[in-house]
RNA sequence: GCGCCCGUAGCUCAACCGGAUAGAGCACUCGCCUUCUAAGCGAGUGGUUGCAGGUUCAAGUCCUGCCGGGCGUACCA
């Protein structure tokens, strides 16, 4: 609708070039907004406003010549000067209810676009070493990367999933030290215990099932215990497998699936870390100092040179992620989206240098990162503290057993993600219209119930008779709900655009109020059949697009509550 | 100290990448209510968009400097 208005404005704009009003040189960039106000119509350019210093015109004169120069069109009622020169469109009724009868006619394809043009993107989310449960945190970047996937699979990209992990480093030697030391019978005070060690009680059912000889099936990856606690390899294993299986079982809780699991050791197996230190070296970016081998970062923006080599001979966790995501390249990935925590932030600058000081052609933003900030989980007003020491830590899964997954995904991904989130359990919990995902879920079940109230009433729905008589809807609760439905496509488009998949979250909160007034405010099923099929079908189309929405965030759309 | 993110109603958040009189929900105040499933519905009060400058026809939005909060600032990831 907005493109078929900046198309007419397009014609104006070329006549009046061709008549010499506008110079012919001059580009002009037609905006159309939707507007704020109902009173100024429901589309507004500001067309006249910018080309009026370049005419030497007031923008109000502009105006006028611009709106005599505009087609003739039926899609429009209506066009007005406003303010300072603004040109307010109000459409007709008619093409305005012609939404809906797309809707129903669409389905679930309702709101899609081709934008992305079938082309590769990688997604790198969660990406939680597995030498622990996942965490809040680790639910925030599962629930905006899973949603950031579907907007952008919306937007007609073709999405791959990725998720990266480390089973071989320092930390992974730390979890096996742990493990090994429950098996033994050590506890954290024992004077044995390794220095760092993972505290938490799930180091103890680990070494439990280690020892009991269990099977551990993970999606990647498939151990068996051999119960021997002297065995560091096989302890390793063990302790990888039971806790990728555990991640494996908190993401599945939250509907959240990957096409990629990818290995850090694969990148020392393969020889591509060696091959990355080496093409730095040889592009003259590096230098030793300390022992140790450093890269200049500082070339590229970095504010200090960062070692590469250790001392010890062992790298540093960036080199391994350099040659990862120059193999994301090499995969033929020209896109790739990382979505952390923003407590990692300060790779973003790194990863960066050290892909560029390779010289290999890959372009300077690779890759883009989404970074989502802290989350605090509050419960009955008090701070519930996210802490790493046994007893008090909130992981994902104690969220999603006290609220739900639909709940949990729904709070953790209606904030943008660049700003610090409150977790409010008793919130999420409630079953009342405080509750925005309730409220939505809801306003959806709404739809449905009055579908089957339909046939109690032995009356029977009539699509078709609907849609004719869609342009007799005229009340502005109606008008109201076409308008915002009509606003779908441009929020999944520009949810997909920003990488905001709060956007969605928004839309249909405010969907949800809208269509709860008007469900109040109105009856639906009355005996005109006409009036009431017309009513139904509109109803149908909210329901649709609610269904859409909540699926791009992973929420559930129940028919009834 | 330096870098990144954030600062909008008492609270939680919007505001379609520069547009018109900054919008919702909660809370508060006042009405209505026994209704297709919901103790619900409607209306109202509430703002110098952290502060100070700048850019322009137009700034919550862009630039500069402060103030406040968060996160980083490892030869940890």
């Amino acid at each position: 609708m907005k493109d078929q208005v900046a198309e007419l404005l397009n014609q104006a704009v070329s006549q009046l070039k061709s008549s010499g009003v506008i110079p012919e040189q001059h580009p002009v960039r037609i905006m159309v907004d939707n507007t704020r106000d109902k009173s100024h119509g429901d589309l507004a350019s500001n067309i006249a406003l910018t080309l009026a210093k370049p005419c030497g015109q007031p923008p109000r004169a502009m105006a006028e010549q611009i709106i005599a120069a505009l087609p003739e069109n039926s899609l429009i009622s209506k066009v007005e000067i406003a303010g300072p020169g603004f040109i307010n469109v109000f459409l007709a009724g008619a093409s305005s209810a012609e939404i809906v009868a797309d809707i129903l006619s669409q389905g679930a394809a309702f709101g899609r676009n081709t934008t992305g043009q079938g082309e590769k993107v990688q997604v790198e989310f969660v990406s939680a070493n597995p030498t622990g449960p996942l965490h809040v945190g680790h639910g925030r970047g599962a629930a905006v990367g899973d949603s950031l996937c579907r907007l952008l699979a919306a937007n007609g990209w073709d999405v791959t999933r990725e998720f990266y992990y480390n089973d071989a480093g320092a930390q992974i030697k730390n979890l096996t030290l742990s493990v090994q030391a429950r098996a033994k019978g050590m506890g954290p005070d024992d004077s044995g215990w390794p220095a760092d060690g993972y505290r938490g009680n799930y180091i103890t059912d680990v070494a439990n099932s280690y020892m009991n000889g269990d099977t551990i099936d993970a999606d990647d990856r498939h151990v068996t215990g051999v119960a021997d606690a002297d065995n560091f390899d096989a302890i390793q294993q063990f302790a990888v497998a039971y806790l990728r299986r555990e991640q494996d079982l908190d993401l599945k809780a939250f509907g959240v699936r990957f096409d990629v699991f990818f290995l850090e050791s694969s990148l020392y197996d393969d020889g591509k870390v060696e091959a990355t230190v080496q093409r730095l070296i040889e592009q003259g970016f590096t230098y030793e100092s300390d022992d140790a081998l450093w890269l200049k970062t500082t070339e590229f923006g970095d504010d200090k040179d960062r070692v590469m080599r250790k001392r010890d001979g062992g790298y540093t966790y960036f080199l391994p992620d350099v040659a990862y995501h120059k193999d994301k390249f090499d995969r033929g990935f020209k896109r790739v989206i990382n979505e952390q925590g923003a407590d990692h932030h300060s790779t973003v600058t790194r990863v960066r240098a050290g892909l560029q000081a390779l010289q290999l052609g890959i372009p300077e933003g690779y890759p883009d990162y989404v970074l989502h900030q802290m989350v605090m989980v509050t419960k009955g007003g008090e701070e519930v503290k996210i802490s790493k020491r046994a007893g008090d830590y909130v992981t994902l899964r104690d969220l999603i057993d006290e609220v739900g997954s639909d709940a949990t995904r729904y709070f953790l991904v209606s904030r943008r993600a660049d700003s610090q989130l409150t977790f409010d359990i008793d919130l999420a919990r409630s079953q009342s219209n405080d509750n925005p995902v309730y409220y939505i879920q809801y306003a959806h079940a709404r739809v449905h119930a009055l579908l089957r109230k339909l046939e109690q009433e032995g009356h029977r729905y009539d699509q078709q008779q609907g849609i004719d008589a869609l342009s007799k809807l005229e009340l502005d609760d109606e008008r109201a709900l076409m308008t915002q439905l009509r606003r779908y496509p441009e929020a999944v488009a520009h949810a997909g655009q920003s990488l905001e998949p709060a956007g969605i979250a928004t839309f249909l909160k405010d969907l949800a109020s809208q269509f709860h007034a008007y469900y109040n405010n109105n009856r639906m099923l009355v005996d005109d059949a006409e009036l009431r099929n017309g009513r139904v079908a509109l109803a149908v189309a909210v329901g649709q697009v609610l269904a859409n929405g909540l699926d791009l965030l992973g929420v559930s759309a129940p028919e009834s509550m």
